[in-house]
Parts: C-alpha cells; sequence; structure tokens
DNA sequence: GCTGCGGTTTCCGCTGAGTGGAAGGCGGGC
DNA sequence: GCCCGCCTTCCACTCAGCGGAAACCGCAGC
C-alpha cells in the first residue's frame, strides 16, 4: 500500500460506514491506523473542504458536499435517475419493494429502493451491498458479466442464506444459464425466509446489462409469474431510455462501437 | 488558498459539475488550475481509491465508491431515507412533483425529487441547488434560519425569474414572518410562469427546522390551498420520525440531545 | 477540591514524498 | 507525410507533510 497523502486521504474516509456514519477523531485515528495527529489534521482538511461536516457534539460525519458531488456519479444517481418513472411503476403494482442496482466487483449495489409502509423486511440499503448469488439482482448481473467473474462466484465459497440459498456451484452455473434464457429470474427465500424476489436485467447504450431491476415481496402473498411482466416491462422502459439498441428497435449496426476500459 | 495536497484533491473534485460530469485529464487540469503532471497523479490516486471511474471513452467521471459514501451523509440520504414515505403520500396525491431540501449557505439543495410521467417542468435536479428567495422550499428554510442569513439574504441582490418573483427585500421580510405564522407557503409563478409551489418545514430532534417538504404543480390547475392540509401533514410525519418534540407531543424534558438521523 | 482519563488541539524540526518541467508516445485530422 | 492535442513516464530539487511531545479541555469518581 502507498503512503501518499491522496491513499491516507481516502483511508480516512473508508473509516465511514453505514455502522459508523458519524465518529470522533480518535476513532477516525484508531480505524484508519493513522497517528491522531496526522488524522487529525487530514480531517481538518477535509472540513476546510466541506466533505465532512461536525456535527453538535463534535462528531465527524460526511459533509453534505460530498453528497451533492456524488450525486454526479453517472453510475449512481444519473442512473437511478433515468429509471425512477419505472421504479415507481414497479413500486404502484404491489406497494412493497422496488429496487435497482448494479454490479460493482462482486457484489451488488443497491442504487435505489423504494418501499412501502409495512412491506416486508428487507436487508437492502440504498448506497448498500449484498452478494450476488442470493438476490435477484444480483444473479441477473452476474448471469451476465464477464465469464472470469461468473467462475469466480461459481468457484468461490457461496454464503447460505437460507436452504433456499443457491450455495452449489454447478446449481448456480446451470441458474445462470436459465437466466439468460428467460430474461428474467424468481429467487425465491434466497435471503430471508419470508420473501421472494423478481429481477430482470436493464441494457445500456453499448447493449451489455448495465443494472437490474426488481421488486421483493412477501413470500406466499404473489404467485411470482405474474409480477414478470412487470418487471420486464420497467426494465425494458429503464433500457430505453438508456438508449439501447434492443430496446429501441434499432438495427444493430448502429451500435456504439467503443472499447472497453483501458487499464491503464 | 492552501496549497496542500488535501486542497488540491478536492480541487480536482470540484471541476465536476452538473455540466462536466466527466472530464478528460487535460480538462480537469485546466478547470484546477493544476499543471498537467500534478493532475495526472491526484487524478491516478483518485482512480486507485475508486473516487473516480474511467468511462469507455477514457473519459473520467465520479465513482460508485464515491456515492455508496456519501449514501452516509446525515444530512442527505440518512434524511431522505426517513422521509420517504411521507414524500411518496405527497407524490401519490398529484402524481407530479414531491420534493426535500435541506439549508445549505445561502442555497436550498434538493435531497430529493419524485416526479410523475409528463409533470410540470421544474428546475430542481436532486444534489442540486436553487436560490432561497425563489422557491418554496427556500423561503420555508430562509423563515426558519439565523436572522443572520435572513438578514443577508433580504439585503443582498434578489434575482428576478418571473415577475412574480419576490425580488424586494421588505416584501420577502414580509413574507418570512407570514410563513413563520402560518407554517407553510405558497410561492406561485415565482421561478417559472407555468408553476406553483406549496411547502413547509420539517422540525429535527432539537426542534429547529431540518429540512422542508414541497409539491410543485402546474399553475391554475388546482386550488394550492387544498394542497396546505397535504404538505403539512406530511411534514409532521417527517418531523415525527425524526423525533421533533413539538410533533411526537413529548415534553420537552424528554428531548433527544443527539441527531435524530444517527441513531447510534 | 484533586486526580485520572479520553479526546482534542497546537507546536516544531526532520526528511522523503510531492512537485512539475522536459521529453516521448499515441492518435486523429488535414 | 506533418501538426496538434492529449496522455504518460522520468527524475532531481525542495518544501510540504509528518508525527512525537506536550498542553488543553471537559467530565466522572473519589
Amino acid at each position: 500500500m502507498t503512503a501518499s497523502v491522496s491513499s491516507r486521504l481516502l483511508t480516512v474516509l473508508r473509516t465511514f460506514s453505514h455502522r459508523t456514519p458519524s465518529q470522533t477523531l480518535s476513532e477516525i485515528s484508531r480505524r484508519s491506523g493513522l497517528p491522531l495527529t496526522t488524522a487529525h489534521r487530514l480531517v481538518h482538511e477535509l472540513l476546510q473542504g466541506g466533505a465532512l461536516e461536525r456535527d453538535e457534539d463534535g462528531r465527524y460525519r460526511i459533509g453534505l458536499w460530498l453528497w451533492e458531488l456524488a450525486a454526479l456519479a453517472p453510475r449512481g444517481l444519473g442512473l437511478r435517475e433515468l429509471a425512477m418513472p419505472f421504479l415507481e411503476d414497479v413500486f404502484e403494482a404491489t406497494r412493497q419493494h422496488a429496487q435497482l442496482a448494479v454490479l460493482d466487483g462482486a457484489d451488488a449495489v443497491f442504487l435505489e429502493r423504494i418501499s412501502g409502509r409495512g412491506a416486508v423486511h428487507v436487508f437492502t440499503r440504498v448506497g448498500g451491498r449484498l452478494p450476488l448469488h442470493a438476490t435477484g439482482v444480483g444473479l441477473v448481473l452476474l448471469a451476465h458479466a464477464d465469464r472470469e467473474l461468473q467462475e469466480s462466484v461459481i468457484a468461490g465459497p457461496l454464503q447460505r442464506f437460507t436452504r433456499h440459498t443457491v450455495a452449489d456451484g454447478e446449481q448456480l452455473r446451470r441458474r445462470l444459464a436459465d437466466i439468460r434464457r428467460d430474461g428474467y429470474v424468481i429467487s425465491s427465500r434466497a435471503i430471508e425466509e419470508i420473501s421472494l424476489s423478481v429481477a430482470a436485467p436493464v441494457y445500456g447504450a453499448d447493449d451489455r446489462v448495465a443494472a437490474a431491476v426488481s421488486t421483493v415481496v412477501p413470500y406466499g402473498q404473489y404467485d411470482p409469474l405474474t409480477l414478470v411482466p412487470l418487471i420486464r416491462a420497467a426494465a425494458r422502459g429503464m433500457s430505453r431510455v438508456l438508449g439501447a439498441p434492443s430496446a429501441s428497435g434499432l438495427p444493430k449496426s448502429v451500435r456504439r462501437t467503443s472499447l472497453p476500459w483501458q487499464p491503464n
């Protein structure tokens, strides 16, 4: 690990998590492993810039400026903004949960969750992560991810949440093939016994899967198959506004021809 | 301005705006005023940390990690999370716009906007800012802000958006007094001729105004007075979940002394 | 009151990390 | 071909970042 100022700054920021949304200076110092003095200076510089704020108890928390900045993230609020009307549609239909997630590393990151009052319990939180094999959106994202990632997840340990969690590699492999064939997934009681989710892929302008949309409803109260057209319609709508050729009816020749990432 | 690495880093990040959500290295260098080489190094360090990403054209954009981090901001997503169900209620009632904003500096910063398909046009964008005197939420926030801020806005130049914008200091002062008396505001055609907004204050655990909620509807299609109970009910609901004594009916002696939306 | 404790802030001399000019590479337009 | 804009690597100088030491502050317990 480098010891540049930049990396130290990010280390300081990384000490914030959903379990520690606000911290004292000493906590930051301990968690980051930086000497107190150093943490003090860095924190103050972040404070000057508005990246951090202090609450009335003197504890540090993520500042509003950082939140405004992050609102510019194309894969964050940008995507969410475009998808929102369709998410609303999904929410309206069940008044339970409508969710939008993207792939990052080996996790599904949740961009949005609209939930009804008294809806069934979910672990999801906006800005939070869940493993790919245990969630509807995760399975969809994994099914369309790089072969490499798929194999690594299939091979790796698969945490079991309930007795319905797909925890076997080969079973998972078949599951992913089914998802590619069907264009949706029903993930029933895989993360909590009380709920199931129906998810479908959202395509971006490069016609690759950019996100996944899902609904989560209580197990036993819905025939999940009736929710499939709803989710697929929402997914198609989102793909369309993202400019996906396959969803807008454009011929393949109009595809954008851009190269994948250039890792330096 | 200091020239610390930290401040340079933040300067780099500050070059991103909603007009420039993705930039080339040279653009960042020019806009930040940093030598190309320096910008290059800083940008790469931000890239390593996941604060920035590169898109398929090699342009830099705000990274997903930064967005996840910002989701921890108590005054950002934290507040939004608690307010969301009530915002949904407001949205349901008109299917136009439901908005949530907080005060920062001399601006209203919008935390959330739920909008119907085909709703009337608004300038609002999530993560964006608008001046206090021209918006419903802004007037509410200003009416309950420090005396100092109020006077500074009253004195300062008041940008006129339409002929209905409150652009006179004394008129604004009276307006603010009315808002404190009534507990809501109807801001009609003040920012665009086509729309009006109804807004009310949301109280935090310290019984000070923490945010403002509003709806925006097309001018002429609604009697704004009929929307007042709706907005006030939503505002009260939000105040309650934030733990505001005045909204929960608790005696002052039971006041919580810490912020409600970080209930450690 | 005094004492200890946990957290915060200021001070300051040493030094290696950050700096940025120079130069080379890449690609696209004419 | 040539030029131009953008990106990347290299490297020697020096000043900004570093962090130990010590003071400071508020509070709880004796």
